[in-house]
DNA sequence: TAGAGTAGAGAACGATCATTCTCAGCGCCA
DNA sequence: TGGCGCTGAGAATGATCGTTCTCTACTCTA
């Protein structure tokens, strides 16, 4: 197993249980665990666990995007296809809500890096929803929809706010349309 | 100073660092240094670190729901007012988004008091929403955009986030009025 | 005033966990 | 073949932290 290998199968192994444990619970020794990685190796390829937290969230950041762009591109970027795509991923066995969400509340104080990531993964879904409608307060205001929803599909267990978010969607579209 | 002054200045103290540095961060010695009661006595109020969590959250629970509602209320019960609510807390020093969020990010499996508490406050939120507007779906709308407001002016900093939700809200009102 | 009970201060305990170290094995090249 | 360097397994280290324990001082009561 070479160095790329082992860096694919940590990350994948982070994501699993960083996501479904949140990030403080999760030792280093269970991403050795599952990853099948040693130690040794774990540190070369990420000299700290928040090397490994900052590459889970940019990893999962690139993944949630792209799911959601080709599912709403193969949708003729309807907007509200959004919030089909939510209702989907609300269902998902083991959701938890968002992860940058999650971690944001985990760290008080979070690493310079985890900071970044969280932020800089909200700006591009902002900047994604912009692109998808005409005038950034409409996009903004879907922005707050879809996280809202996010985060009470996550606490409630129901993937039901995805349909209330979707339909307050189509009231302001057809308002500013 | 006799048990009940003591439970209430950790309490007081509980939520300021809890609420500032996140839960798991805080040491219950700094629970100590800062209400000043002793650990014996700290661990005769609160038998254990959770039930200090639980009792957090059902002070905050109940502090920022009365603040809400006395605010709104002050306004006719405006549905808008909750907005301008928002925008104040956003903009206050030590903002840091929503207590029961932060919560269950950072707890994968809270402890099952703690996971009651998140999910109770989040539905007297709603039952507060519905008892303001006509229509539960409506209700249910703005609700999205309250959390989504609040994760959004969390995380970016920005308490113009509650404007942005303020007029998608006066969109759905318009329309459902 | 003597003694019983309680309080506070802070040390101690035990667990967890990020990180590093040890050691035995194995390939690789002279 | 012989030693050099790298590997994995897992023990060791050092820090943090929830919780409990010790000890001394003080406050009541008889």
């Amino acid at each position: 197993m070479d160095s790329t290998e082992a860096a694919v199968r940590l990350l994948e192994a982070a994501e699993d249980l960083f996501y479904a444990h949140g990030v403080q619970a999760v030792g280093m020794d269970a991403v050795r665990d599952r990853s099948g990685v040693s130690l040794k190796r774990l540190y070369q390829c990420f000299p700290a666990k928040n090397d490994l937290v900052e590459a889970y969230l940019l990893r999962r950041d690139e993944r949630w995007r792209g799911s959601l762009r080709d599912f709403v591109h193969a949708r003729g970027d309807d907007p509200l296809a959004v919030f089909a795509w939510l209702k989907n991923w609300f269902a998902e066995p083991g959701f938890r809500g968002c992860a940058f969400i999650n971690s944001f509340g985990e760290f008080g104080e979070p690493a310079p890096g985890i900071a970044v990531a969280i932020r800089r993964h909200k700006d591009e879904v902002r900047a994604y929803l912009r692109g998808l409608v005409p005038g950034r307060g409409l996009a903004d205001q879907l922005f707050a929809l879809v996280e809202g929803a996010t985060v009470l599909a996550a606490i409630t267990g129901d993937p039901g706010e995805a349909d209330t978010a979707r339909e307050a969607a189509k009231v302001l579209l057809a308002a500013q349309g």
